[in-house]
DNA sequence: TAGATTGTTAATCGATTAACAATC
DNA sequence: TAGATTGTTAATCGATTAACAATC
């Protein structure tokens, strides 16, 4: 089989999206959906589920629809949920302890194996039953430990030179929390969370829909 | 002058990334900028930047480009960085007491204005300043001080109904970092924040950079 | 079988990019 | 003025939606 097209990233970032509606759905014991039913839900077209499923094969079955515990299984693995990606959080501040704590991470593949700060006073105290270990110790072990993802949650100033050192120590992906594009020339994937961009949108939005003067 | 067209959201979640890229100009005190320059800082299409700008006003000048700290303040205007929006975080654990913290956000017109939890050992610390009051409070707290948004960093079962609440009680945004799809039908304004989503589109990223088999 | 619903091709829509006259 | 660069229209591209034959 020819290498398929590449899948747009609209596609993918929908995918999650699926996913979490096929728990939903699993969670009421329904297992069976039809894409038209569950355009009605999503608020999206039923086409539009087709097409996007059918990037990746065909899930569904004519005049019946779609398995639900079966599609369900399908998009976690084209997600990777049964990967195990080791990853580590640097900077053990009010956000990284959040997320070591969110133990959604781990069901959907993602195994937080350290967590690190500069600060002395954080260093030894445990988040989420994990060590807080110094700085100083990082090179080491994700050497050692083989790690494949670093979440950056540290001061804005020292995130491009944090990324830079992680591309050098053969980190895979970076999951950048600083209000900053991160493009490296590396092979490394980056995914921005900007959180106050979202914020600003929500603001935006706000105005947009309250102030309507007629003008 | 008539009713301008709905300016796509696509445009919209562009702005802030403007923001970020001319308040570093600003700070390397660069003053002008012509939208070539910047399209290569951004790694976009120049025209699409002349573009986007043009959906609100003629801010550039033929033949010199835009002036930095005009084009700012203009953007800054758009998305309302000038703008007092009351703001509450309502569920003060890890991922609240974060954005408590994060400062920036007063910056860009959000004024965190009160915290709520219903932990009676939350209640009474004091994160940033505010004190964590209790969730009976809230009703009374939002209708005295006329509060606009709400920020929900509650557990996942109690989101949808406090989602109702809120719109209930006159808030007109909410920032939701609930994995689901907030969808009301109100007026009220939702902006999701799905990380896990964000960090599902790393691992799929990574797989398909990395796994790259020959097939 | 008849009805339902998929997978997939074709049509539409909207967003991005290119081009260039206007103008600083 | 001549050169540079915008604002804006037109062309292109890609994503979404519609349509329908295939088939369970």
């Amino acid at each position: 089989m020819a290498s398929k097209k590449k899948v747009s990233i609209a596609v993918i970032r929908r995918l999650p999206r699926y996913y979490r509606y096929l728990s939903d759905l699993l969670l009421v014991d329904i297992t069976r959906i039809s894409s038209k039913e569950l355009s009605t839900r999503m608020g999206i077209t039923a086409s539009q589920i087709r097409q996007d499923l059918n990037c990746f094969g065909g899930f569904g079955q004519q005049g019946y629809g779609y398995n639900v515990e079966s599609l369900y299984k399908e998009i976690g693995n084209i997600l990777g949920v049964t990967s195990r990606f080791k990853t580590v959080i640097i900077g053990a501040g009010n956000m990284g302890q959040a997320l070591a704590h969110y133990g959604n991470f781990e069901r959907r593949g993602f195994e937080i194996i350290g967590v690190f700060d500069i600060n002395p006073e954080l260093v030894g105290k445990k988040v989420n039953k994990i060590e807080i270990l110094h700085m100083d110790l990082i090179d080491e072990f994700i050497k050692s430990n083989k790690v494949d993802i670093a979440i950056l949650t540290v001061p804005y100033e020292q995130t491009p030179g944090l990324a830079e050192k992680m591309a050098g120590l053969g980190i895979k992906g970076l999951w950048n929390f600083s209000p900053m594009d991160l493009k490296l020339p590396h092979k490394m994937v980056i995914e921005n969370v900007h959180l106050s961009d979202s914020l600003m949108v929500l603001g935006y939005r706000i105005k947009e829909r309250y102030d309507e003067k007629p003008d």
